[in-house]
RNA sequence: GUGGCUGUAGUUUAACGGCUAGAACAUCGGGUUGUGGUCCCGAUAACGAGGGUUCGAUUCCCUCCAGCUACCCCA
């Protein structure tokens, strides 16, 4: 027969016992930084009617990087590719009856079927953070808030990222000035998101390609390239009045009272790619020479809800994944070397005749919570010494005939080299 | 989906159109008959898969697979 491979499926990994270590770090900081916020813990199924996501999640998401297959009921059902449809899903049903605002946090896996690489695999996690029936600024002050804090409880140097915020409201004020067609308002926005991907000429290009007059494209680099809120409005004066731009000026100028000004800042070029966004927009970046890229993005989403055939209901969140964050704490080394068997108790099996013991010992032990390891076969003392060294463990219970004979148990510190007696 | 680079033990790697594919670390066993980190000895373990060229391929060619990476796309 031939052997099966025990090479995990493409673009999924085993997570080994140091890899888990690593992983639960993060996972258990976000956890605690979401709590603190006051945010509770939820889950949603792994599968989810395939429709959810071609109705909404805009480009391939909904499409060809969907894992779908068709159940024994002929239903087509998906693995969850992201978080957001199938939380407000979870949301409305009973949004009438519940209390309000909802604050909700989830760690979860999802699986996107596209092509591997750095920062991005078709199994990852992510953290996903929201906020439900609160429409107004200080929900998105505190999305944003916490978005930051996230960061910064890994204890990040100074400048290491920034969020970078947007508006969609100031978006669809220059297409009311420029008098965009609709028709081009989504392929204009996708360009407009590469900015800082494509040269000046090619942008030119391509929006030519879309249909744009000269005066408009001309409009639309002055707003792309505005380098803060001030120059954009002196560059383009009808923008003064609109509501993204009074938004912007005003949650800026709070985070900045808050104490966030070193890592906020306006981004014209922040877009995002989903067609659901509907008011603030953000993203957050790292600012490491050798990964600057944008660790996540969220924003506000208040028109996904009635996908569900409810009524809309305000919506903001954000999403960071497993991998970026890992390569973002990677990048300035602030990852904390993790010890697997800390405060691991070694007691090793030193002869035949003291099996029943050595259990017995364990047992005890276990009840009154210590982490007891129990060697599986006889061994001499010298080399349950030397196992403890390999594997850092810090305490190595002696039961030996001597002990067994005074009726005491010694335990041995190995950084020390200490040894306490103990009765048994 | 497109392009580039790369596939030798668990890991890092050496060499080669032919001879037993060599090492280090790791793992396991032993060296001192109850006290470790060092040391010494030994064992296990690899040419990603298939096809072609050739007397002979791990080496050259092709296809596939996998990994890395940049695109596409993007929470």
């Amino acid at each position: 027969m031939k052997n099966i491979s025990n090479q995990e499926i493409k673009g999924t990994c085993d997570w080994m016992p140091e890899e888990m270590a690593t992983r639960n770090y993060i996972f258990n900081t976000w956890r605690q930084v979401c709590k603190s916020f006051g945010f509770i813990e939820y889950l949603t199924p792994l599968l989810e009617n395939a429709d959810i996501y071609r109705a909404k999640s805009g480009g391939d998401l909904g499409q060809k990087e969907l894992m779908v297959f068709v159940d024994q009921g002929g239903r087509e059902l998906a693995i969850r590719p992201e978080m957001t449809p199938s939380v407000v899903r979870m949301v409305s049903k009973t949004y009438n009856t519940v209390s309000k605002p909802l604050k909700l946090f989830s760690i979860a896996n999802f699986i996107r079927n596209e092509k591997p690489q750095r920062g991005r695999n078709r199994e990852f996690w992510q953290l996903n953070c929201d906020i439900f029936s609160e429409s107004g600024e200080l929900a998105d002050l505190e999305i944003l808030q916490l978005a930051i804090d996230l960061v910064l409880a890994f204890n990040p140097p100074k400048n290491s990222f920034v969020l970078k915020i947007n508006h969609r409201g100031l978006i669809n004020s220059l297409f009311d000035i420029i008098k965009i067609k609709d028709d081009q308002k989504t392929p204009t926005m996708r360009l407009m998101d590469k900015y800082n991907k494509m040269s000046g000429d090619e942008l030119i290009k391509s929006m030519e390609e879309i249909g744009l007059k000269n005066e408009q494209i001309d409009k639309i680099l002055k707003f792309i390239k505005a380098s803060d809120l001030d120059d954009l409005v002196d560059k383009i004066k009808e923008l003064k009045t609109c509501f993204g731009f009074i938004f912007l000026k005003n949650i800026i100028s709070q985070l900045n009272s808050l104490g966030y000004k070193d890592y906020v800042e306006f981004d014209s070029a922040v877009i995002r790619g989903f067609d659901y966004y509907d008011g603030l927009v953000f993203e957050l970046f790292d600012k490491h020479p050798d990964n600057n890229r944008a660790m996540f993005g969220g924003g506000r989403y208040n028109s996904l809800s009635n996908l569900f055939g409810v009524k809309d209901f305000p919506a903001i969140g954000f999403a960071p994944g497993d991998e970026t964050f890992k390569l973002f704490l990677e990048s300035w080394n602030i990852l904390p070397s993790i010890n697997l068997k800390q405060d691991y108790y070694y007691l090793p099996l030193l002869s035949e005749d003291l099996k029943n013991d050595v259990f017995l010992l364990a047992k005890k032990l276990r009840r009154d919570n210590y982490r007891v390891e129990l060697g599986l076969s006889i061994t001499k003392i010298s080399r349950a010494l030397e196992y403890a060294d390999k594997n850092k463990i810090t305490q190595v219970i002696i039961l030996g005939e001597d002990e067994k004979k005074k009726g005491v148990y010694k335990i041995k510190d190995m950084l020390s080299g200490e040894e306490k007696i103990i009765n048994l």
